[in-house]
DNA sequence: AGAAAATAATACCTCTGGGTGTCATTTATG
DNA sequence: CATAAATGACACCCAGAGGTATTATTTTCT
């Protein structure tokens, strides 16, 4: 049980890599990650396209044609794929909500807070696509 | 900077809240919190009456009205406030989004995971609202 | 009793995230 | 060169969060 998540849309963006990320150079077409990431098709098809415009992977058009990570999946780091799909979410904003709060004296939360959401940070730019992927761990999908 | 936020109205409750603990015998005006707290005045109207019907705070009607902690402020966790508030939002999903996660075998970011948000829940049982209005903080707001 | 000062109720607006549907474009291959 | 198999581009829908506006209701005070 949890307070922390991420979007719908970066979660589906986890899957996806984590998938694509298990051979780095085959192109995956849709209906293949389909089957195995659990994300409603349409939609699954929209954020493939988001994807390739943010640069995370590359498509390949055409007959035959399909997806592929643009960098190796040990240079994809979780905080990565944060940042890139969370751009607007992304914020400065204290545990209040106060976007000044720094700027003032530090409130109760503070650090705590910072400790915290840190730590969270450090984890995502530690961990990496080759990371979530690796056999000990069961495919997660 | 953070990935981690609350809701909108779970950050105003620990707002009003906060402020109602300054004194918690105290009946306080929206006009009085609106005047400290940085909140939208129709908004915080509409959620003092929803803390109210949550049952955080008490409301007097009628002339010399205004609303009130229910229980004393060393009673009320963070952690009571976020559960009351996000009542939706809280989830059972793992990292990657998916509800059955615990069911399979351990994918590569449960313990991490699980580590950090246990850190925060804990960090949330811990505070309570006398915590937060300690003096050797700034108010904060 | 009636005015004033407070909260309660209700209805509406707007924007965004998640999701769907349709048509256009690109490319391999028989 | 035509067709099939893939992605790209739009355009729309829906629900919920955040926010606004108006009208009731409750209570105190003169």
């Amino acid at each position: 049980m949890s307070f922390m998540n991420f979007n719908k849309s970066t979660e589906y963006a986890f899957r996806i890599l984590g998938f694509l990320a298990l051979d780095e150079r085959k192109i995956y077409s849709t209906d293949e990650i389909y089957n195995k990431v659990k994300i409603p098709y349409r939609y699954l098809r929209k954020q493939l396209t988001n994807l390739t415009k943010k640069g995370l992977i590359n498509s390949v058009q055409g007959k035959h044609g399909g997806y592929r990570l643009t960098k190796k999946k040990s240079e994809i780091s979780l905080y990565d794929i944060v940042v890139c799909m969370e751009d607007g979410v992304l914020s400065n904003e204290c545990f209040f909500g106060y976007t000044d709060c720094h700027l003032i004296e530090k409130c109760a939360m503070h650090d705590k807070w910072e400790e915290i959401s840190s730590s969270l940070n450090n984890l995502l730019k530690t961990m990496n696509l080759a990371d979530i992927t690796r056999k000990e761990y069961p495919a997660f999908f």
